[in-house]
RNA sequence: GUCUCCUUCGUCUAGGGGUUAGGACAACGGGUUUUCAUCCCGUCAACACUGGUUCGAUUCCAGUAGGAGAUGCCA
C-alpha cells in the first residue's frame, strides 16, 4: 500500500517550530517510503484565519525546499484541498450521522456553555458538555428552531464500553468511554465543521495512511476512531510525535523567543541549518551522526527512531548548526546571501555598485568564520565600506604605550603601507616583526593600532586582508585622521 | 477536578539484563593565531525514587514523585 501523509496547518499564526517539525517528519516519511505528502489547508476557524499565514506558509514551505505533491496551488486527484472549499461534504456527512443515530442536533447557546464550565470549575467537577440535547424530542428541536436559534452537531460519544485504539510509537492503548470527551461539536452553528470533523473526513477521502501529528493530540484519538466507527471506515496509523518545548519545559512559545520561522529566517539563519537541528529533535539517527541534507533525510528518516519523551529547543545548537553551514557555503553562494543584508543596514548602495561588489566579494572569505547569523555582516565588514566615526582613546592606545609610543606606531605604519598592498601576508610577516623589534612593541600591539584606527574597534578580520581590501589609500587617510584626532586631544 | 503521556549529563540524544553508560551543543580550561572568530585538545557532567523479577538491573514489571498535555461552536 502506498504511504500517503499530510501535514494539515490552520493558518491562524506564522509557522512556528513545531509545526515545521511535523511537517518535515510527514514529508521525510513519504520520501522515505517511496509515498506521497499532501498538504491541505484547515481554514475552518473564520475568526481567526488571516492571508498572510497562508502566505507564510507556503514561503515557509518553499524556503526549507519541501514540496507537496498534491495540495493547493500543485491540485491532485483529491481536491480541493483547503478546508473551506469542502463545507458541503462535511454537512452532507454531519447529517449523515445524525441520520444513522450517530450525532444529534444541540441547541445550547455559547452563553449556557460558558457558564457551565465555569460552575463546574467552581465545584471541581468533571469538565465538559451535560449532554442536555442528547435525547430531544422531535417537537422539542422544533420549538427551539421556530425561535431561531441555530444548532451544532455532536457526536454521540458510547455512554458506556471502552474504545480501543494503538499509536505506531505508544503501542496499544484502551480508553473508557466515559472518559472520553463527552458529545464533542462536529459541526458549528456556522455551518463550518470542526477540526475533528473535517480531519477525519479529509484523511478518509485523501487515502490518508498514517497520521503523524504533535502528542497534544493524543486525548483525541478515541474520539477519532469513535467517528472512523460510526462512518463505518478504517482509522489510518495513528504516530504521536513528541512535543516541541520551551527551556523551562513548557510548550515552546514566543515568550521564549523567536519560535516563527520567518523571524528565525530574518535573522539570517540558513533553512539548511533549521531543517537539520529541528529534524533532531524527537528523532535521531544513530549515536553520532547528527548532520543531514534535506536529501538525505529524505532517504533516511524512519519512524522507529523518534523518540516518546519531549524535547527541548536549544537555541544555542541552532546556533551552532547555523554557523557550521554557514561555512560550508562557497563563497559566492554566501555573498549571494549576505547581500540584501547589507543593503537592508544602508552599508552599501541598493543595487550595489561595481565596486562595493568587488569588495564584497574579496572580503567574503575574512566574514564568513567571523557570521553565526547573515545578519552580522554589516557590523563585521562595514568599515570596508565606511570610515569609522571615530576612536575610543582606550581601544586606540595599547594598555602598556601611551600616546607618543601609538602616535610613532601611526607614523611609522603610514610610512609603510604600500608594503601591506604589494606584499603577501607571509612575506609582510616578517617585515613587521623587524618593525616591532625597532619599535620595542610587540606585535600584536602594534597591529593593535592599525586596527583601531582601521576599523574603529579592537575586533575585526584580519588587519593585513582588510588592509589589501581597503587600498593603501584609503588606509593613509583613516591612519592620518586618527593622528590628527590624537594630537587635538578629542576622543 | 478528571483523563492521558513522558522521565539517561544543564540541553538534544545513543545504548540496552553484565559497558570505563557513547556522541553532540553549552559551560569551563588549554593550544594555534594579529584582535575576534574559526580550528584543535582536554575537563566537568546522567540512567528520578522505592519495591519486585533475576546470579545480576540503568535496561523488564509495579508503585511513588516530578514534568507535560488534554478537558473550546481553536486547531
Amino acid at each position: 500500500m502506498e504511504v500517503r501523509v499530510r501535514y494539515a496547518p490552520s493558518p491562524t499564526g506564522l509557522q512556528h517550530i513545531g509545526g515545521v517539525r511535523t511537517a518535515l517528519f510527514n514529508y521525510f516519511f513519504a520520501r522515505a517510503n517511496g509515498g506521497k505528502f499532501l498538504l491541505r489547508i484547515e481554514d475552518t476557524d473564520r475568526e481567526r484565519y488571516s492571508d498572510e499565514s497562508l502566505e507564510d506558509l507556503y514561503s515557509t514551505l518553499e524556503w526549507l525546499g519541501i514540496k507537496w505533491d498534491e495540495g493547493p496551488i500543485v491540485g491532485g486527484s483529491c481536491g480541493p484541498y483547503v478546508q473551506s472549499e469542502r463545507t458541503e461534504l462535511y454537512r452532507e456527512y454531519a447529517r449523515k450521522l445524525v441520520e444513522t443515530g450517530h450525532a444529534y442536533y444541540c441547541y445550547c447557546t455559547s452563553e449556557r456553555l460558558e457558564q457551565l464550565r465555569e460552575k463546574q470549575k467552581v465545584e471541581k467537577k468533571e469538565f465538559g458538555y451535560d449532554r442536555k440535547c442528547r435525547d430531544l424530542s422531535e417537537e422539542e428541536q422544533q420549538k427551539l428552531r421556530d425561535q431561531g436559534i441555530r444548532p451544532v452537531i455532536r457526536l454521540k460519544i458510547p455512554l458506556d464500553g471502552y474504545t480501543e485504539y494503538e499509536d505506531f510509537l505508544l503501542g496499544k492503548m484502551k480508553k473508557k468511554n466515559t472518559d472520553v470527551n463527552p458529545d464533542p461539536i462536529l459541526l458549528k452553528s456556522d455551518g463550518f465543521p470542526t477540526y475533528h470533523l473535517a480531519n477525519v473526513i479529509d484523511d478518509h477521502f485523501m487515502g490518508i495512511t498514517h497520521i503523524l501529528r504533535a502528542q497534544e493530540w493524543i486525548p483525541s484519538i478515541p474520539l477519532h476512531v469513535i467517528l472512523y466507527k460510526a462512518f463505518g471506515w478504517e482509522p489510518p496509523v495513528y504516530c504521536h510525535l513528541p512535543m516541541v518545548m520551551g527551556s523551562d519545559g513548557q510548550k515552546l512559545s514566543k515568550r521564549h523567543g523567536s519560535t516563527s520561522v520567518r523571524d528565525f529566517r530574518a535573522k539570517g539563519y540558513l533553512p539548511e541549518a533549521i531543517l537539520n537541528y529541528v529534524s533532531l529533535i524527537g528523532w535521531s539517527y544513530d549515536d553520532s551522526r547528527e548532520f543531514f541534507t534535506r536529501e538525505e533525510l529524505e532517504r533516511l528518516f524512519t519512524l522507529d527512531k523518534l523518540n516518546k519523551a519531549p524535547g527541548v529547543f536549544d537555541y544555542k545548537k541552532l546556533d551552532w548548526f547555523n554557523g557550521q553551514y554557514i561555512r560550508k557555503k562557497s563563497d559566492d553562494e554566501l555573498m549571494a546571501l549576505l547581500i540584501p543584508y547589507l543593503e537592508k543596514a544602508g552599508t552599501v548602495s541598493t543595487p550595489m555598485t561595481e565596486a562595493e561588489t568587488a569588495v564584497l566579494k574579496a572580503a567574503v572569505p575574512l566574514a564568513k568564520e567571523r557570521l553565526k547569523y547573515l545578519s552580522d555582516i554589516p557590523e563585521v565588514i562595514g568599515f570596508l565600506f565606511k570610515a569609522p566615526e571615530n576612536y575610543c582613546r582606550e581601544d586606540l592606545i595599547p594598555k602598556k604605550l601611551d600616546q607618543t609610543k601609538t602616535l610613532e606606531i601611526l607614523d611609522v605604519l603610514s610610512g609603510m603601507l604600500d608594503k601591506f598592498i604589494t606584499m603577501s601576508e607571509e612575506e609582510i610577516e616578517p617585515v613587521l616583526r623587524d618593525k616591532c623589534a625597532e619599535l620595542g612593541v610587540k606585535l600584536g600591539d602594534f597591529l593593535m593600532v592599525l586596527r583601531v584606527a582601521v576599523t574603529g574597534t579592537r575586533i575585526s578580520p584580519p588587519i593585513v586582508g582588510s588592509i589589501k581590501l581597503l587600498g593603501a589609500e584609503e588606509t593613509e587617510r583613516r591612519i592620518k585622521n586618527t593622528i590628527n584626532l590624537l594630537k587635538s586631544g578629542d576622543k
